[in-house]
DNA sequence: GCCGCTAAAGAGATTAGTTCTCATTACCCT
DNA sequence: AGGGTAATGAGAACTAATCTCTTTAGCGGC
C-alpha cells in the first residue's frame, strides 16, 4: 500500500471490503465501520481505499453523479456487465475487449491508452420476470 | 430547450460551440466567453449545458476526476478517444468495437445491453513535447 | 413602439464528495 | 524499551455543480 505498516485502521476496512461484495462509496463504507465500533476519520477511509485501488486491490467505478465506488477485486484488468434491474455484476473482459480497444487507439496514433468501459443490460432473471 | 426564449447568453454559448469542436468543461467554456468579452453567469453555462445535453444537441462525457465535458455533437452512436492533455478528441467505434462487446454480454445472458466506453490517452503531438 | 407576463439570468450561498494540512499517535525495528 | 517516521484524525480547504432569490429582458399582444 501506501508505505508498509498494519494498522487498526487498514486492517479494519480490509476485513470489512472481504465481508461487502457489492460496489460501496467511501462514505458508505464510512458508515459501516462507524455501525461497527470502529472510530477511523474519513480522511482515513479514503486514504486507504484510494491506496489500495492504486495497488489494484480494489475495483473502482464512478455513478452518474460522480460519486466513487469501490470493491474488492481479482487483480485483473477487467469491467462489468450490470444488471440495471437487479444489480447483479458480472466480472467480463478478457483479450477480445482489450485487443480491439488497443488497435483503435493505435490506429489514431494514441499512446499510453487507458480505458473505461461498463456494461448495462437485464439479466437472465430478471428478464424473465 | 427548457423553454423558449432566445437570449443574449444562449446565442453565444450556441455560437461557442459550434466553433470549438473538443470536449470542454462548462467552466472553460464559462472562460472562454468571458475572453470574448461575453459576460455570463457561470450558473446560465451551466443550465444551458445541461438543457442542451437534455435535448441531444450535446454529446457529455465525465473525466476520471468527475468533471463533466461537453461537445457538439453528431447523433450516432460512438465513443471517444481523448487526448488527456490537450483534450483533442477523435471519434471511434464501428462494427467490432459494438460486435465484441454485444458478444461478451449475450454470452452472459444479458438482454437489452447499453454500454459507456471513453478512451483516454496522450495524441501524437503531446507525446512528441 | 410600448406593456406586461414570465422565462431566464446573475450573484452568491450551498451542497456533496473528496483531498489537504499539520499536530498527534502508534507501528515496528533494533 | 526507545526512537524514527509512517499513518491517523479533525477540520479546513477545494472542486464541481446546483440552488435561491432578486433582477433583467424576450416576445406576444395591443
Amino acid at each position: 500500500m501506501i508505505g508498509q505498516r498494519t494498522t487498526r485502521q487498514r486492517t479494519a476496512i480490509a476485513a470489512l471490503l472481504d465481508e461487502v461484495d457489492e460496489f460501496r462509496s467511501a462514505q458508505q463504507l464510512h458508515a459501516l465501520l462507524a455501525a461497527r465500533g470502529e472510530t477511523i476519520g474519513l480522511a482515513t477511509v479514503y486514504r486507504t481505499l484510494g491506496a489500495m485501488a492504486d495497488a489494484d486491490e480494489l475495483d473502482t467505478l464512478r455513478t452518474d453523479s460522480g460519486q466513487s465506488l469501490y470493491r474488492r477485486c481479482e487483480r485483473q484488468h477487467h469491467h462489468h456487465l450490470v444488471c440495471r434491474r437487479c444489480g447483479a455484476t458480472v466480472e467480463v473482459g478478457g483479450a477480445g475487449l482489450e485487443s480491439v480497444v488497443k488497435a483503435v487507439a493505435a490506429a489514431h496514433g494514441y499512446t499510453d491508452v487507458t480505458h473505461t468501459l461498463e456494461l448495462f443490460g437485464t439479466c437472465t432473471r430478471c428478464t424473465r420476470l
